[in-house]
DNA sequence: GGAAATTTGTACGTATGTATC
DNA sequence: GGATACATACGTACAAATTTC
C-alpha cells in the first residue's frame, strides 16, 4: 500500500485527507483507534512532528480525540465538519 | 507590561488567550497587523515554533488572518468563537 | 509496588519555501 | 537584491497518562 505524496501541497494536509477518508469509508470504524503518531510517521515516512500535526488537525476537526497513554480514536460523531 | 507564564498550562494557550485580550480590548484594533512570530517569540521568551503555534491556533479561531509577506492582521469579526 | 513500553502533548531549534515590501 | 514574514517540514527532548509485565 504505497502512499503517494505530492510535494506541491503540504503533506501533513494530504495525509490527514487520506486518514480522514479511511474514517469516511469505515476502514478506521468509529471507536476504534487510528495508528498512533509514530505509526502514521511510519507509514507515510514523515517525522513525528508532521504526523503530530496530523492528528492535531483531525482533532481540531471532531473526527477523532485522543486520551494520553491511550491513543487517538475515531469519533462517534458520523459526520458534519468534513468541510476542512 | 511583564508577563507572567506558568508551567503548569500550556504556554501556547497562555500567550494565545494574552494575545486574544489585547484583541477583545482593543489593544490590536481590528485590520491592524499583530506581533508577528519573530516579535512574539522575542516578548514571551519562546522558541518562534511556539509562537507560530499561537499564530496558527489564533487563525483557526477566526480572531486573525495571516498573509504571507505581510504579517498577520485581526479580522473584523468582533467576537463569536471566543470559546475555545 | 515498580519498571518498562507505548502514546499523546508540549516545547525547542533549524532549515527551506513562498510572498511582500 | 535584501529584509521581513508566514507556512511547511524535520528532528529532538521531555512530561503525563496508560497498559503490561
Amino acid at each position: 500500500m504505497s502512499v503517494d505524496l505530492d510535494r506541491t501541497r503540504p503533506v501533513w494536509k494530504q495525509i490527514a485527507a487520506i486518514v480522514a477518508g479511511r474514517i469516511e469509508d469505515g476502514t478506521y470504524p468509529v471507536g476504534t483507534r487510528v495508528p498512533s503518531v509514530v505509526e502514521l510517521s511510519a507509514e507515510f515516512e514523515v517525522a513525528s512532528s508532521t504526523a503530530q500535526k496530523v492528528m492535531a488537525w483531525l482533532k481540531s476537526d471532531g473526527l477523532v480525540r485522543s486520551e494520553v497513554g491511550l491513543g487517538t480514536f475515531v469519533a462517534d460523531r458520523p459526520a458534519d465538519g468534513g468541510s476542512r
